[in-house]
DNA sequence: CGTCCTTTACGAAGATCGTCGTTGACACGG
DNA sequence: CCGTGTCAACGACGATCTTCGTAAAGGACG
């Protein structure tokens, strides 16, 4: 068969991959320097940008040039990593139950009358979406 | 002071070590041959006894004799390692938004009438808790 | 008793992860 | 043109993970 690339990302993120992706989500974007300085710089230099190559072959960010460095962007969506990772954990720890996966995330958690209102909101959502539509 | 046990489990579980864990969560305990059995066996034997036993030096498995073999409980509970793997993804990924969170636990994902009553007495019961209690 | 079978114990091989040191490219200020 | 500072590239090291091969222990059975 044609030498098709393998498929990307079945894989998840491992804990150094997943800090740094997180200062991209929540940042956007950014070069190595300001990666490093989000993580408080407890990190080397070279050690983020190694992580961040690895992402780049992971198919996880690219980057494009700005001045002399690279700015760093995330290509999958946090939404889509949350997805996976929340799949994975509801199956192996929750054994399939949303509500017991919810039940041990409020635990131990507090929540204002807003969050609690948007939570219900989202149940809603779904409820809607699942009943005969139209 | 007293030579106390190792302090457990700052560590989460390894990909294979979560598939051996999520069998004991779900069957109760279990000795080799029936870890592999659940596994599908499409692991050798030695392989996951390998685990069981790294498993139980990070504490979170234990074993006692059953006739000839070893029969592997669960020390650490599922919620705790859930709470420890739902905070992580919560923290790094949803920017401590539990709505999203849930909003993207829901995503894709049938609902019966049952399972998302009870998630609303899970918010329920988290919103009674939070008011002026008695 | 001798041979199987089941099971645990040991340890090694190969892969991946996280860390960095070093090097070389390049630009900017004098 | 030279020195200095910033940056990406490369490769190495040690730790951990995952997988087994192999050995040893002990019972079952003819």
């Amino acid at each position: 068969m044609s030498g098709e690339r393998r498929k990307r990302a079945p894989k998840g993120f491992t804990d150094r991959e997943l800090d740094i992706m997180s200062v991209l989500w929540r940042e956007g974007s950014g070069t190595v320097a300001e990666v490093r300085e989000a993580l408080g710089e407890d990190v080397g230099y070279t050690t983020v940008l190694k992580i961040l190559q690895i992402l780049e072959a992971k198919g996880a960010v690219g980057h494009e040039r700005e001045g002399r460095a690279y700015r760093y962007l995330p290509l999958v969506e946090s939404e889509r990593a949350g997805g996976r990772a929340l799949s994975r954990i509801v199956n192996k720890i929750f054994h399939g139950s949303a509500e017991m996966l919810l039940a041990t995330l409020v635990e131990g958690r507090e929540f204002t009358e807003e969050e609690l209102r948007r939570m219900r909101a989202v149940l809603d959502r779904v409820e809607r979406r699942g009943e005969d539509p139209k």
